[in-house]
DNA sequence: ATCCGCATTAAACAAACGTTTGATTGCTTT
DNA sequence: AAAGCAATCAAACGTTTGTTTAATGCGGAT
């Protein structure tokens, strides 16, 4: 068992507890006693609540960004033509789940934390996304685009945010989820994964407008 | 101009506070000056912060749930064979989109805080889901099932979740992502319709296990 | 006119919050 | 041995929190 400094102490507590319980009852008590430490020690370590909770959330998204492209550059460069759709997506949405596999990098914790920061909508999440990483998106969104040719640039958009819609979901719900089935935490954790990934495909796959038959779009009460 | 009650004008605060700044940040004495009434006054009507948030939800899951159940009534009295995947799923999913474009039933606030309930693990909220609403969303599913034969029932469950999560996701970010875009805001509504119907009935039809190729599942950082 | 029940109000309550202070520890450098 | 420094600690800071109290206003029934 390795010891670990406070400062990484206080970031997994306060991951665990934000897992555990949301951003609403996080206190820097809880915190403290959680991590083993002195309350004074946060403020000491982090300057203040909301950049401990920064910092916690930028330690696990760039590893899981870094992630994401690595994957991407391997699959781009290993062939000249277009990569498979499937591929791309595997590229994408695999590291979430291999993050949520591995109890070092936080396990199932994270995925859950990430989707409610992206439901608070956290000014701070938002402006990581559209800044830090946004070239990483930006080139998943254009390799699915290029692996999607029949498909316009507007709807491979509205795709793929559903598909990082119900990534999100999925992840938050994970545990709860696993605990009403009747798998092993391995056997839904592959399911989950395959799952995924053949939904995600068969969403981008399919052409636009399957049917045209509109003029039933409710409009009122 | 209508006259509100007290109670109505604490709901409807309650839902405009948490929709945009989220469950963290909502005080009593920010609905209170909202609603231009007492700080007392909350209590007195809804006895409790919490058991207040509950009312504001019940309020328009109801309404919501009523909704989708009579468009599937409607679906099911029409027809003898079963029905169509795409009927099925616009009568889940066009609900939603109805009260999202609707005022008088809170708008886009309404599914941003459902968003907000889902990411928070509100226990209030799977209770509700689990129970009041349980029979609503089992109905669903076994109509999906049967309009997708070639499905076994577990692969229909993981693909209704994820598009329960796409619909979540996208109806939460509704209002920051349609100022990225360059349509009106009815435009976006009608896209978002489409799109996301589309969508799910990709996902759905598409038979299981679209390639096999596995092995190449990642397991290490 | 009097009473009654409901609604509203200002004021106060204890508890919990994030943050700061100042003393103290333990280790490294002079 | 002494000085320097980052880390830790108990204690207290001033706010803000949800909730409660007790007084007041108001309309219909007696």
């Amino acid at each position: 068992m390795t010891v670990l400094s406070t400062k990484e102490r206080i970031l997994n507590s306060t991951e665990e507890l934000v897992a555990e319980s949301g951003f609403c009852d996080l206190t820097m008590r809880q915190i403290s006693t959680h991590a083993n430490t002195n309350l004074a020690a946060i403020n000491y370590h982090f300057g203040s609540k909301q950049s401990l909770i920064n910092h916690m959330l930028e330690r696990r998204l760039d590893t899981l960004f870094e992630m994401r492209l690595k994957r991407l550059d391997e699959l781009e460069n290993g062939s000249e033509q277009p990569c498979l759709l499937r591929q791309v997506l595997k590229a994408f949405i695999e590291p979430a789940l291999v993050i949520s596999n591995d109890e070092r990098m936080g396990g199932q914790r994270f995925m859950k934390i990430l989707a409610r920061a992206y439901a608070e909508r956290s000014d701070f999440l938002h402006e990581l996304l559209s800044s830090r990483y946004a070239n990483v998106i930006k080139r998943f969104a254009a390799a699915i685009e290029r692996a999607c040719p029949p498909l316009d640039e507007q709807t491979v958009f509205w795709r793929f945010h559903f598909i990082i819609g119900a990534l999100t979901y999925v992840m938050a719900d994970f545990g709860a989820a696993s605990k009403t089935s009747h798998m092993s935490e391995q056997e839904f954790f592959a399911t989950c994964n395959h799952q995924l990934v053949d939904f995600a495909e068969a969403a981008l796959s399919a052409p636009r407008r399957l049917s045209e038959c509109q003029a039933d779009t409710a409009s009122s009460a």
